[in-house]
DNA sequence: CTGTTAGCGCCTTCAG
DNA sequence: CTGAAGGCGCTAACAG
């Protein structure tokens, strides 16, 4: 073991295996064409002093700093952590750091956040957060950082997207609903301002005029993208006249709150009133009643989002963007049923 | 805007401003020795040109990369992701960014994450994870990288620990369920192999002792921290003779899936059996009937964890190791209840 | 107050 | 196959 261990340098080790930094830094990097024997000798030095690499030094001379930003909205909610595990598990498999931002509630986080990520020169960023509408992010392919995004209207070179498929998914919620003879359907929106929220109410309108039934405008009502703002929605719908049979809701912890809502009223879910979220996170399994959902696989969108970024040819960087889909299904549970009026 | 913004640098900018580069460096860093004149000129090519600073070789040459490790047992955990969230906004704040590890399964993943945050030269790094073995750790203050774990056994120069006090907390929910006249209490601790779990079944069997009521050995039971863990213990718990009046968790999720399965099993919550939690997830307000359950603050705990790494005096990094406790609170809610034995 | 210069730790031609 | 030397972009002494 080693003293004087935090200014262990290439040229150290070097020094102490005799040999020349570029040896070392060939034997380090598996450079096939040194000679075992010194790379052994190398590596023994290595090994004994507990030496580590200066990755900054690194990624300086190499430019690639094997970092990936990643933006999300709120870890708090389910939704974004497991996008977050998913993305950061496939990174740490293919060598990548994660370099985390969250921005919730802080308006501007998102702003710095960006900044902060050229300024690492980390290899790519993706911002999977509902509403994305900060300037800075046309700044980041002329920096040759790949970008991919939720949704956004923007349509910018070198910006990939990843979609959720709210039209379908919504359409085969609203026709569940549909088949069980619901005709008072009350959506729960997400917040205004969101340019998500937007694709997600036409969705709904057109799902509904597809079936011959028109949205009532006082039943499609915006929520919050959560538990809080889902028990609030639900007591406000119950002083409406004729009250929904059914509430769809855009994201399952609204629905969540629903749920918890209907229970402190006494209202019996599925029997009163149907409720179906969206995303199907985990927790959508262990509601009482288990919540039918339309699930967005949060594996499909994180594995997108990386192979946007990551290990894609260096030369292809900034031309196309590239656009994917993710597919959605419902899932049945027991939270929806025939309507009994 | 300019032509070639990928290789913009100090010199460039030097150059269009018509100054020295330490005249750039100086007004970007808001040197107040520099002339007011020259620097508007340089801000007003930085600008115009887009030009941002590159951090990685910032840090090369100030020894510090503003960069704080944070390893997570699993972010599916939303008392996890709610730690991660408060840690990021502190982190974003103070002006430092956050790499991300989540240990979730991949077991080495915690090993080979230290790894690369001493060689991404993190200013620290906060091992905010249940079961903490590995050996790497140690190194870390070696680096001159303060760290700081949860609770481990290990007692290493220049380790902090952040603890959580599961002595009084656990104490806590014992004396409540003891006040409602349960006699048989089971206990769903976390996984054999973690560290914390050992500590946990002693506080349990410490807090039964006190009030003079032998644990039942059969009613301690191995759990997950999951959903599912809850739910397969309940229904394991159920067949025992005489059953449990009350199940304490080690873990919200835990208690969740424990309030699940007695939803199936069309046990009354807390008429036939009362529930308690561990942590205070968001979720435990919503759960039907809400949860009663001991919280831990996250805030407090993620603060706690920051202030041990950020800021500190460069000179006191590897001496001392401090400690610190984050209390408990027990949160009535509604599934304890009289035993109606 | 400004410019010149020497590194920070590493990789990578280019000679030997 | 190995070593010497230059440079990645920036900061910090040290002169002017």
């Amino acid at each position: 073991m080693a003293t004087n261990i935090q200014k262990l340098n290439l040229r150290e080790i070097a020094k102490r295996a005799r040999v020349s930094t570029a040896t070392v830094s060939r034997a380090i990097n598996h450079i096939p064409t040194v000679n075992p024997f010194l790379a052994r000798r190398v590596w023994k030095v290595v090994k004994e002093s507990g030496y580590y690499p200066n990755t900054l030094a690194r990624a300086l001379v190499s430019g690639q700093s094997r970092i990936l930003g990643l933006i999300v909205s709120e870890l708090i909610n389910p939704f974004f952590a497991e996008l977050v595990q998913e993305f950061e598990s496939l990174a740490a498999q293919h060598g990548y750091e994660v370099l985390l931002r969250s921005t919730a509630g802080n308006p501007g986080s998102m702003e710095t956040g960006i900044r902060r990520m050229i300024e690492r020169r980390v290899d790519g960023v993706a911002v999977l957060s509902f509403g994305v509408g900060e300037q800075l992010i046309k700044d980041l392919p002329l920096h040759c950082v790949p970008v991919v995004v939720f949704e956004s209207v923007l349509h910018i070179p070198g910006i990939g997207t990843v979609r959720i498929d709210y039209q379908n998914g919504i359409r085969q919620a609203v026709q569940h609903l549909a088949a069980l003879r619901h005709n008072h359907i009350a959506f729960v929106a997400g917040p205004d301002q969101l340019g998500d929220t937007l694709i997600r109410k036409k969705a709904f309108q057109d799902a509904m005029a597809e079936i011959g039934s028109e949205a009532r405008q006082d039943l499609i009502v915006p929520g919050e993208h959560s538990v809080e703002s889902g028990m609030k929605v639900l007591l406000d719908l119950w002083c409406l006249r004729p009250k929904p049979t059914a509430v769809l809701c855009a994201d399952d912890l609204a629905a969540m709150g629903v749920l918890a809502q209907a229970y402190e009223l006494g209202i019996n879910v599925p029997n009163d009133l149907s409720v179906v979220g969206f995303n199907d996170i985990r927790a959508a399994q262990f509601t009482a009643p288990p919540l039918t959902t339309v699930r967005v696989s949060t594996s499909d969108l994180a594995l997108q989002a990386f192979q946007m970024l990551a290990d894609r040819d260096m030369t292809s960087i900034p031309s196309e963007n590239a656009a994917f889909v993710v597919k959605t299904d419902l899932i049945l549970r027991r939270s929806t049923g025939l309507q009994s009026g």
